[in-house]
DNA sequence: AGCATATATGACTATATATGCATATAAGAG
DNA sequence: CTCTTATATGCATATATAGTCATATATGCT
């Protein structure tokens, strides 16, 4: 055991992997990509096709969700089909979302002549 | 209007931000800042002494912190003090947390003798 | 085998950003 | 004004990563 621990009780190791979740869902293009599959499973075509990004760029984001255990990988003869693996990722999405919106309005405020 | 729609009705703009608020969340560094202000305000260094990093490297994670809504800023005399903006925030870490916790004991039935 | 389609990957560029060091700014004490 | 303390910032560097282009790999078809 090379564990270090934080005063709070988590190690670097545990802070790493949670940012690296965050981190995976700080990218525009794979918000695209995660909101592309809220309706269900599509493969790589579908997803250039409903995002406008470059497929090697597609296929790219789509490792790194995957990796990051947020999206699933099936394999069906030619195509390679994604699916969200766990939905609960739409309750963190929705969460910021209305955070930033909360944000949006205040600056709305200040900002009065936007 | 310059706004663009993406099929499911957010902008691009509104995807940025909510991009952004996930990107503040992305560090290792950051994680600890707030963790370290999970109790209560802090100044900054109190902030160097509870995480360990090199003060410009605090101030520097603390205005992006303080940038993206996260934390708020106070000053005091010579001291500048940090608090977290909104609490929910810690909703937010919890739920990943717990995702990182359930994939981590995924991998060690993958990799029983890690 | 040869050809077409779907996806992934190597090489490269451009940009962002975490970090460290030194120093600037701000505020109080004497 | 001088000195000290607390925080922020300019500069340099190293690393990471998004994006593009070309190509590799995998599968299916004839």
């Amino acid at each position: 055991m090379t564990k270090k621990w934080t005063p709070q009780g988590l190690s670097d190791d545990a802070l790493a992997l949670i940012a690296g979740r965050f981190k995976a869902l700080s990218e525009p293009s794979r918000l695209k990509l995660i909101i592309a599959l809220e309706r269900g499973e599509r493969t790589v075509t579908d997803l250039v096709a409903a995002t406008g990004l470059a497929q090697a760029n597609v296929s790219r984001h789509l490792q790194t969700l995957a990796e990051a255990g947020i999206l699933a990988r099936r394999k069906e003869g030619l195509t390679v089909i994604y699916a969200i693996a766990d939905p609960a990722i739409f309750d963190l999405c929705d969460r910021v979302c209305g955070d930033v919106q909360k944000r949006l309005r205040q600056q709305a405020r200040v900002i009065p002549g936007g």
